[in-house]
RNA sequence: CGGGGCGUAGCGCAGUCUGGUAGCGCACACGGUUCGGGACCGUGGAGUCGGAGGUUCAAAUCCUCUCGCCCCGACCA
């Protein structure tokens, strides 16, 4: 008796396609926005039931979102293969001996998750693959007819982030589509890069994002050359520069840009008294002329002693461009500025200076106002070259409104989500495991390596940055979780539930991804959440309706919604869907 | 790691300044009415007030330490 109550809650709860009926799947809706989520999409991926986090950077995959990620997976697979690629799945465990080699155990620092085994051994989990995928190389690659080789994986990364943070966006544990090319030559690495540069223009074009690629700076994954695939969202962490003209499109953190032009000045070089006005904006107010006719001095402490960094007083100086310059370094305090120039930070300049000048380009034309190195003086008519020498660099932060190196045309700056990244690794990681092979000749050359990623998460994140209104999400009909929400309205109107168990069941049968809000709830109860779901279209059945044998079909986006009879409605659906 | 903010019921919050039996809204359970854009009435369940120590007759509230989460910055292979 018991056993057949069970039997019947089973049957009852199941059907063939699995669970696509609202009332059995964990939805779990919020009515409130919890506080601590500030980015849109992990608002509404709380507020919708699809996400729930752990711990800081640590989020739970609930159905929907799991749906969503399979679907953005199912296409990178699809284009991974066509151009090639074979997908392996990688240990997330690594041991320490192989990224020992690589010497990034020891370059990267408190990122990586580090553990002991139990026999004491150190091992790591693993933030990337490249040391793995290439110690797989070295042991398997032997000749020169063995290339070329690409390899694939959808796997999880682990990264002890400083700051995880906008929900999914950035997180310890996540998963990323990373994949490795082996070549035996660089034109052979070009290909394989092109290749995937226009895979992922395929894959982002086929989930339905806004996306630029930009050159990038390659930083610690070294190689020379570098590409980033950046979704427009104030979410983002990263900013571009874009020239509307010629197309050039980069990361800020190398963007090359030409300030705009000042009038020159023929100022006398001559000291002038500027009590307590320091900073460019007070000697600007206090002197009656604009920032664009100072020298901002930044003085930072490099590894090989102090620099004085110099741009024009309305550019801020970017820290990577200065970094490709002088190496790592840090500001100055304010007492290591007392100590080494022997003035107090604000009245700072190049004039007369004995220690490493890096001065931004612009600055050799025109004349300026900087600091006099002397308490309450600065000095105007400086004239660079003339009156001082200096290492010249680009080395201030592109802006919007400077123009292009390229055309001259107008850079414009834009927010931007990191979706993907390609890099030209070279034989950065194939030299220190040594993956070689050999070639025509008999001769041991190094493997010539790419390596290339994705973040599923972050695709699926972007596309709700990119893609919602006051009532939620609007996914992208590619990588939706349900493709239809079928929305009996009154589920105790016999008439209205035969009709949504037929639909429901023929629309299966045309493989349709349906959701059934079979619910017992009011009508206001299933729109407010169809709509906060996001999935495209809803199929919508009310008593009124189904008395003249009409459904409705709304679509998400334009909240515009068409009358069809019930008997023609999975093959409207299909045409739409 | 530096700066700021916050931890009280599943969610959103009040109560903390000025110590005195832990509250409100939503959600949840039950009953009734309602039923095409987050219904209404009634009843009910649910909280070690982040944790530890201290002060006090008495601590969510005061003190010390600690843990966690969020935001800004630094970092980001």
């Amino acid at each position: 008796m018991l056993y057949s109550k069970i039997y019947l809650i089973l049957f009852t709860g199941t059907d063939s396609g699995g669970l696509m009926r609202f009332s059995r799947l964990l939805i779990p809706t919020l009515r409130e926005t919890p506080s601590d989520a500030e980015a849109i999409s992990h608002q509404l991926m709380l507020r919708a039931g699809y996400v729930r986090q752990l711990a800081a950077g640590l989020y739970i995959y609930l159905p929907l979102a799991w749906r969503v990620l399979n679907r953005i997976n199912s296409i990178l697979k699809e284009e991974m293969e066509a151009i090639g690629a074979q997908e392996v799945s990688m240990p997330v465990l690594h041991p320490a001996e192989v990224w020992q080699q690589t010497g990034r155990w020891d370059d990267i620092g408190d990122e990586m998750f580090r553990l002991k085994d139990r026999t004491g051994r150190d091992m790591c989990l693993g933030m990337t693959h490249e040391e793995i995928m290439t110690w797989l190389a070295a042991r398997e690659i032997r000749s020169y007819r063995d290339l070329p080789q690409t390899w694939y994986q959808i796997q999880t990364k682990l990264r002890d982030e400083a700051r995880p943070k906008s929900g999914v966006l950035r997180t310890r544990e996540f998963i990323m589509k990373d994949s490795y090319s082996f070549d035996a030559t660089e034109e052979g690495l070009e290909t394989n890069y092109q290749l995937h540069a226009g895979a992922y223009h395929r894959i982002f074009k086929r989930c339905g994002l806004r996306f630029y690629q930009v050159e990038s700076d390659p930083g610690m994954m070294g190689g020379a050359v570098s590409h980033e695939f950046m979704a427009p969202s104030p979410a983002g962490e990263d900013e571009i520069a874009l020239c509307s003209k010629c197309g050039y499109s980069a990361n800020v953190e190398l963007a090359l840009s030409v300030p705009k032009e000042i009038k020159k000045e023929e100022w006398p070089f001559e000291e002038i008294q500027t009590p307590e006005k320091r900073t460019v904006n007070e000697v600007s107010n206090f002197l009656k002329v604009a920032p664009e006719y100072f020298i901002k001095s930044i003085l930072v402490i490099s590894d090989n002693g102090p620099v004085l960094a110099l741009v024009r007083g309305d550019q801020d100086i970017h820290e990577k461009k200065l970094a490709k310059v002088i190496g790592s370094h840090r500001p100055a305090q304010k007492a290591e500025v007392k100590e080494i120039l022997g003035v107090e930070a604000g009245f700072i300049g190049p004039v007369g200076q004995k220690i490493r000048l890096v001065a931004d380009e612009c600055l050799k034309q025109g004349v300026y106002i900087s600091g006099a190195n002397k308490p309450h003086y600065h000095i105007r008519g400086v004239r660079p070259i003339t009156d001082f020498n200096a290492e010249w660099h680009d080395i201030h932060a592109a802006n919007s409104g400077d123009s292009c190196v390229k055309c001259g045309g107008e850079l414009s700056i834009e927010r931007v989500i990191e979706i993907g990244n390609i890099f030209k690794l070279g034989t950065k990681y194939s030299v220190p495991l040594r993956a070689f092979y050999l070639d025509e000749k008999g001769l041991e050359m190094p493997v010539i390596m790419g390596s290339y990623g994705i973040g599923p998460a972050r695709i699926a994140a972007a596309a709700i940055e990119q893609n919602n209104d006051k009532d939620g999400i609007i996914w992208p009909k590619s990588i939706a979780p349900f493709d239809i929400e079928l929305l009996p309205l009154n589920m105790k109107d016999t008439g209205t539930v035969e009709v949504a168990e037929r639909l429901y069941k023929e629309m299966k049968e045309n493989g349709i991804e349906v959701l059934m809000d079979d619910r017992d709830e009011r009508a206001g109860v299933k729109f407010k959440d169809a709509d906060l779901l996001g999935i495209p279209f809803q199929v919508i059945l009310g008593e009124k309706n189904l008395k003249e044998d009409l459904v409705e079909i709304k679509d998400r986006k334009t909240k515009l919604a068409i009358k069809t009879n019930v008997a023609d409605a999975v093959k409207e659906i299909r045409e739409m869907a």
